[in-house]
DNA sequence: CTGCATCCGGGCCGATACTG
DNA sequence: CAGTATCGGCCCGGATGCAG
């Protein structure tokens, strides 16, 4: 892509990373290493050469290097991203309720979206296993000491089970989906729908990121 | 451009705001409403379809709104984007020693570059008001109850008056320049240059931001 | 089978000229 | 001032080929 050609830290940052395809790529390595028939699976709608011309100016970037195995790994410039896709993940929160319909899907996408929501610890937090079938494998989600986290596979004995498409799953587990009202979108639960309850205990829809603005601007209140 | 057509926050997002130039009319509009005129202004190097293309869809896509005046201003889901903007922004710091040569450059761009260094009440923080001149039109940093905001335009009795380059002008400001080399680099400084430490009073070069990783991250499997 | 390289059609981007 | 029109070129996307 051309540069910006801008003296800006958000146009220089785009020079680097604004390029189709990049950040998505990030979001497959933030996962651990990949080798390149994972990425392929885990970017649908991807142009193999694309895949190719990316990695390599990433690698020349030095976002990402690749590792003696063959297996491509986010360099630490590289996961220095994970605030950005972490930012524009929360902030597409609003836009997931749409339906998936023909949208690709892939179980271990579920990690970043479900995390993004419960980042940070908190103590009053219950813990929970709840295991979710969407998508093409089985994931498991982890409360556990305050913290959320999301696995893949299955584990022994979790609390809750949920089945059905995945827009469905995100709205049960962030809670704008009522379990009473979970059916109608295709969703089943197994187990004690209150328990998801224990995700979220108090008031703190925004984990508390204080969005420090200047004092002109309108400041969204 | 064309949607992902993945059911993911992030590819949601970059949908929406994925699209050159997009983040950068973003970036232009945080300061407040403006017109097509400044807009232009502050967008060098974008051809006048495109930005009325990107004004028009950003519209239809919710981010902005015109107003009666005729001016375009952000909508709360548009300023929703300033922690993407300041994330991407925080992580483009390495990239601004880089000298900014034939860069495009415009001073009121210095507001966003310094707020996300210094994001954040710190009480320990000195009060200091410095005078800019590096660009298009003065500016004037002034740290106060902790904050440190930016604005156009000059303030009376500056404790410091900076000149020259803007990566200088920034070096100097975060502290990567030390003022006995900056003059190496075309900067002037005004007044009493160590009172620039008062700006950063401990060691907390990040702003806790806390990176929450997830346990699993290296996943040899 | 994995990991690319090549080819080609279409669409988006960028620059300039022009208009109410 | 605030766009509209046009056109060349490059990037993107999909298909296909091919070497280890």
């Amino acid at each position: 892509m051309k540069s910006y050609g801008q003296y800006c830290g958000l146009a220089r940052a785009l020079d680097v990373i604004g390029d189709r395809w990049v950040l998505l790529i990030v979001r497959e390595l933030l996962d651990g290493p990949r080798r390149y028939a994972e990425l392929l699976d885990g970017l649908p709608g991807i142009a193999t050469n694309l895949l190719v011309d990316r990695l390599r100016s990433m690698e020349t970037s030095g976002l990402l290097t690749r590792q003696q195995d063959g297996r491509y790994a986010l360099t630490s410039r590289g996961e220095g991203l994970n605030d950005v896709v972490y930012a524009m993940g929360r902030w597409a929160g609003p836009l997931m309720l749409r339906p998936s319909g023909n949208d690709a899907f892939r179980s271990h996408w579920f990690r970043h979206m479900v995390v993004v929501r419960f980042e940070g610890a908190d103590p009053r937090r219950g813990n929970l296993v709840v295991e979710i079938h969407s998508g093409d494998e089985p994931m498991t989600l982890i409360s556990a000491g305050g913290r959320v986290h999301m696995v893949r596979g299955r584990v022994d004995k979790p609390d809750i089970v949920l089945t059905g498409p995945p827009e469905g799953v995100v709205g049960v587990i962030v809670g704008v989906l009522p379990p009473a009202e979970a059916a109608a979108r295709g969703i089943s639960i197994g187990g004690d729908a209150r328990k998801l309850k224990r995700l979220r205990p108090a008031r703190r829809s925004v984990p508390a990121t204080a969005t420090a603005k200047a004092p002109e601007a309108p400041a969204t209140a």
